[in-house]
DNA sequence: CTAGTATTGTGAAGTATTTCACAAGTAAAT
DNA sequence: ATTTACTTGTGAAATACTTCACAATACTAG
């Protein structure tokens, strides 16, 4: 809340990357983190560290490096993470429901609180300890469970169907998997995980190789 | 092959974009498209898609436009699709399952041609018609199918058993699924797809809101 | 043939991001 | 006390990326 200054999106990626090896760090022990350290783990340089932390403030100790347990809670709260979220998965099929069992998300600070489909086979049965819902009730749930971002796994084809109950579910960010390009007002944020323009990049790189 | 000027990474994933906009309109039977309506649909600039393509080459006409079929397989060749790139899964838990029953792999140019596994209870089993290999036979099958990429969907924890089998395997590009740093000489492309890591920099954004 | 409208390709200008480089602070050794 | 070795924080410089703006070209209408 300090300042709405314009971070760029690239900074953000590279806390996310500090705050994993700081809490490695923190785990090994160490009472110190020089940013050069942090930089050769996170394949940057020190001035880059160092610049990233100083867009948020002043948080090391000159001659002597940071705390890492300090930086951490710094970057957690930087990044949102001080408290947990509340997260609707829409879509339980090969990779909805993957996600819903992975608990990676949990240990995160990502809570998978409601779950939605379609499927006269999935709406009413239980996943992973949760019930699924119809998407009809997603307004509903999302007030209910004060849910704020959804995960979109569902056919590419079913996005025009439920893209307006999206829009009008109250939902804050959404984590898009499918290839399609959402509409949605920009009051509402969005990420896109697209796999295939994942690979594109890849075969890019390797056929400039020759 | 023409030049090898760097192309910022943010310029090749519009082009991706471009092009799923582009096969639309060719299937919509548009003979000729403007710079502007790929920046509409791609949320872009008109001049920022003709800086992109300028890249390249000239591939349009003044007064006229862009003809969306030669556009088409303009940009599939700036991207290495005109031909199909073969890919290895590793670890068949339940993200690299959902990836092998995917067919948008497949209809976009990315042929899975080998499965990869420790476990006893899928190694020599059959997935989608593959049969899984044993992770120690990487280095052959990579070799014997001619693979060039590989999809890495194993547990963190599993990474550094497999990290030098990767190294020497022949692989040339890497799809890293595990929140894990690959290291990896640079002969060999990674790309990282980190779920946590968007979800954290979804937090930051709705954080920064209020 | 001329006027009017559309649209590309691209240097130049404008922003954004990264890297440099150094003053300033810390501690340990002597 | 002074020297030495480290290390941060940050303006300034360098680089990278995006946007501007306009000459060049194409077509249609009159
Ligand atoms: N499977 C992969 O490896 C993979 C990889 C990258 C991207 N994707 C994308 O992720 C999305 C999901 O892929 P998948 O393989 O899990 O698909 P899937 O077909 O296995 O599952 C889709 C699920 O969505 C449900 N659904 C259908 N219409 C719905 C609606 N209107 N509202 C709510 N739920 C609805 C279906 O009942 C099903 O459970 C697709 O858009 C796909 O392109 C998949
Ligand atoms: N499941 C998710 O939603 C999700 C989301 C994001 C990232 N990830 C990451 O993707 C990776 C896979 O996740 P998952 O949920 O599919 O895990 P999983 O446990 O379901 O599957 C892992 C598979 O890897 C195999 N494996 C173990 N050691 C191996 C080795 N040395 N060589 C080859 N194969 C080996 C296992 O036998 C198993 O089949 C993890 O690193 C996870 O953090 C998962």
């Amino acid at each position: 809340m300090p300042n709405k200054k314009k971070i760029a999106e690239s900074a953000i990626s590279r806390l996310s990357v500090y705050l994993r090896i700081l809490e490695d760090t923190v785990a090994a022990g160490e009472s110190t983190v020089s940013s050069q350290a942090m930089a050769s783990q996170s394949g940057t340089t020190a001035a880059q560290v160092r610049k990233d932390l100083s867009l948020f403030g002043s948080f090391g100790r000159r001659g002597l490096g940071y705390s890492p347990s300090d930086l951490v809670s710094r970057i957690r709260r930087i990044l949102g993470l001080h408290r947990r979220w509340k997260i609707a998965v829409i879509g339980l099929g090969r990779v909805g429901s993957a996600l819903v069992e992975h608990r990676g998300f949990f240990d995160r600070g990502f809570d998978i609180v409601a779950l939605f489909d379609t499927s006269e086979f999935k709406v009413g049965s239980n996943l992973h300890g949760l019930q699924v819902h119809h998407i009809d009730e997603i307004s509903r749930v999302v007030h209910d469970k004060k849910i704020e971002v959804a995960v979109l796994t569902v056919p590419v084809e079913a996005v025009p169907d439920i893209i307006d109950l999206i829009r009008d579910s109250g939902i804050k960010g959404v984590l898009n998997w499918t290839p399609a390009r959402l509409t949605l007002p920009d009051t509402i944020e969005v990420k896109n995980v697209n796999m295939v323009m994942e690979l594109e990049a890849l075969s890019f790189k390797l056929s400039q190789r020759e």
